[in-house]
DNA sequence: ATGAAACATGAGTCAATGTTCAAGTTCGGC
DNA sequence: GCCGAACTTGAACATTGACTCATGTTTCAT
């Protein structure tokens, strides 16, 4: 789980309250967009808590300390905040997985650092894989476009990673899923199921699976190619 | 993802509808149970369909040729019986599965076939699959069970696997779901989003990440260890 | 046959909440 | 300091759909 590097996914400069497009009611003043960011924040507060079903607009106008009234100002409909947070989080991610591995050397180091990483960031940021899980169902295209995003500059990548000789060969896209398949399911196990497992040691297994895969060590033959 | 071989999870022979502690209201007659029946299957549709949220239990008894008021008959809420649908379809996956790879000489086929043979599943049962991921919010008891019952058999069978030599030592229970994720994962992109994609491509090439990982192939040294 | 338990019915109840709107308040450029 | 645009308000509306219940029908053990 490391898509990224300097992800910016063609958007231009992205603003602190995301893209304009997303929602059609952009704010004109500083005002407006404090605002609505107080709306967002407290969305994720009320839908990360009580789900998408059981939250309400009341709970996240309350939370923000706003009115109902507006609400409706800055978003059409419950879902389209729903929408606009899930994009808010996306930038969010990426952020916080592209920072933890830029530094890294090669991409088998990478992919272990992010697979911690990403771990790390669902610890910290539970409400948020909750959220991007819901929006499976509740806004499948966000959700599509959200790991769209992700696997798209994973697929890169490993692609370069490839063709830099640091890992093997293969249908790049379809690892990349793979490996988001891994980070996803070891977020839900270890970070928001339980999360008393020692991060780095999920990390280290996680990684070796991801390096090595399951096939026998032969205890003869190095490991490596090159070195 | 290949969770199973001989999965019964402890439980007693299972009905045809489910275990009776799962929904209070147990049937006690042969034409009970045939209703019992129908409301699952209609609710599989109904749900699938139109997910948990716009479903409706009149869309469901509808379906089912049954008026609502039998619906309550038979389950307590809407709720209910989408955790019983969970429960239901979880038996489905482990029979499908368990045949296929039932075969395999080895665990590293299982693996392989496992993979494909989910994909091909969710292939031909996406409402399960979606209804499955829904659950993840509205019903996240009943999906932990779900995957637990799919991990703790995995997780077995590499143990046994690597007492046998098959594939190296590690985090068993921490591979279960990082294999886990990758199918799901898997069964999204290529079964749901697309299904264009070549089956036995995708089994191949999850095989060779699940058994050598991303590790550039030395040219000259054998893979396997004995053989 | 028969009675009681199991099963089926569906119009009506009811609470929840997403959304609207007409009226007020604040802000920022001139 | 002024004025229009931007923003805020929250009571009221409208819809929706889960769930109840009093009544009717079928089943089956005796």
């Amino acid at each position: 789980m490391a898509g990224d590097g300097e992800i910016s996914t063609g958007a231009s400069p992205e603003t602190q309250t995301g893209t304009q497009a997303e929602n059609a009611k952009a704010p004109k003043t500083e005002r407006g967009r404090r605002t609505l960011r107080k709306l967002l924040d407290a969305a994720a507060l009320e839908f990360g808590e009580r789900g998408f079903h059981d939250a309400s607009i009341a709970g996240v106008t309350s939370r923000a300390g706003l009115s109902i009234g507006t609400f409706y100002v800055y978003f059409d409909s419950k879902e389209a905040i729903f929408r606009a947070l899930v994009a808010d989080m996306g930038r969010l991610t990426r952020g916080w997985i592209g920072d933890r591995i830029k530094g890294a050397p090669d991409r088998l180091t990478a992919e272990r650092v992010g697979v911690t990483a990403y771990i790390e960031f669902v610890r910290e940021h539970k409400n948020l894989h909750r959220i991007i899980t819901e929006a499976h169902s509740v806004a499948p295209d966000a959700y599509r476009a959200y790991y769209e995003t992700f696997a798209e500059a994973y697929r890169r990548n490993l692609e370069e990673a490839a063709a830099r000789g640091e890992i093997s060969d293969g249908d790049h896209e379809e690892r990349a899923w793979a490996l988001i398949g891994i980070g996803s399911f070891l977020g839900w196990r270890y970070a928001i199921w339980s999360d008393d497992v020692d991060i780095a040691e999920i990390g280290a297994a996680a990684g070796d699976l991801i390096e090595n895969g399951l096939a026998p060590r032969p205890p003869f033959a190095p490991r490596k190619a090159k070195s």
